[in-house]
DNA sequence: AACTGAAGTGTCTCACTCCC
DNA sequence: GGGAGTGAGACACTTCAGTT
């Protein structure tokens, strides 16, 4: 990938966080990126995996967590500030991608107890097939607590079709996978840091991020393996969208008691 | 490589009802 | 009053094949 490219793409994401509350359009982000409408989709496609409207979709709901968190904004006020012009389109496209209403989200404090798996899958897709994985992180701090899963999009939103939390980076396995075409995302959040994973304090809290994908389940397979580099996420990666489950402190001294599947339950 | 155009798809708005 | 949920219609966006 040339620089110039990722510059471009890059000048195209800071217009979109610059004017998250006003209507924008490909063709302004295009002009921004300096490229022609149709040309600047396929770039920037390429360069972060998705397409610059899904990608404007997840910044505007990132900081909708964000304020919903840190400030007492309702959620009609909230959807406004970050360029919805109706609430209930907001709150619908939250939920379909945090996995709680906006109002659920502010009451958890930003967390999850569980992920509800993906009702979209159907139960004969499901096959019984496994992906075993390994990640490795580049550099850096000692990473703590991983959430892997697998997603029907290349960005981490809305419902796993399976997913596992491990106390670190290492190896995982995702069971009954199901047909047809997945990505896997993971996500680690720095030892000391559970507290703050939607707004971390320092730049060293920030969560690790790792993807791979599209991945094609067929009927024939059985295993697929697949490798995860977790690093820092950079300015092009889509946002992650997912309520993280709840690993906090409180909720940490319960997760020892029990077991861990509970606590990662998929229902 | 850089770009265009057409067609189909997907997302958003609007308006409304229901619930707490 | 604030928030959740839904459905119809409009139109912006994506995709893909083609052109310069």
């Amino acid at each position: 990938m040339d620089e110039q490219t990722v510059h471009a793409v890059e000048r195209a994401i800071s217009f979109m966080r610059q004017n998250l509350a006003d209507r924008i359009t490909v063709d302004d982000m295009a002009q921004a990126a300096q490229f022609s409408k149709f040309y600047f989709t396929r770039l920037f496609q390429r360069v972060t995996g998705v397409s610059p409207a899904r990608y404007l979709s997840a910044l505007r709901l990132e900081k909708a967590m964000r304020l919903l968190l840190n400030s007492s904004s309702t959620v009609a006020d909230i959807s406004y500030q970050v360029g919805y012009n109706s609430p209930g389109t907001f709150s619908s496209r939250f939920r379909s991608s945090v996995g709680v209403s906006p109002i659920t989200f502010r009451q958890l404090g930003g967390y999850t107890s569980h992920l509800a798996a993906d009702s979209r899958v159907h139960r004969m897709d499901r096959l019984g097939a496994t992906i075993r994985g390994s990640m490795r992180v580049t550099e850096g701090g000692r990473r703590g607590f991983t959430f892997v899963g697998l997603f029907r999009d290349p960005i981490p939103q809305g419902p796993p079709a399976s997913c596992a939390l491990l106390p670190g980076p290492g190896p995982f396995v995702l069971n009954d996978v199901p047909n047809g075409k997945w990505f896997v995302h993971a996500q680690s959040i720095a030892i000391g840091a559970e507290e703050n994973v939607i707004v971390p304090k320092e730049s060293a809290d920030a969560p690790y991020v790792g993807s791979c994908g599209p991945i094609v389940m067929r009927r024939d397979a059985s295993t697929i393996v697949v490798e995860l580099l977790l690093r820092p996420q950079r300015t092009v990666d889509p946002p992650v969208l997912l309520a993280p489950v709840d690993v906090r402190s409180d909720a940490m001294r319960n997760f020892r008691a029990e077991n861990v599947p509970d606590v990662v339950s998929v229902v």
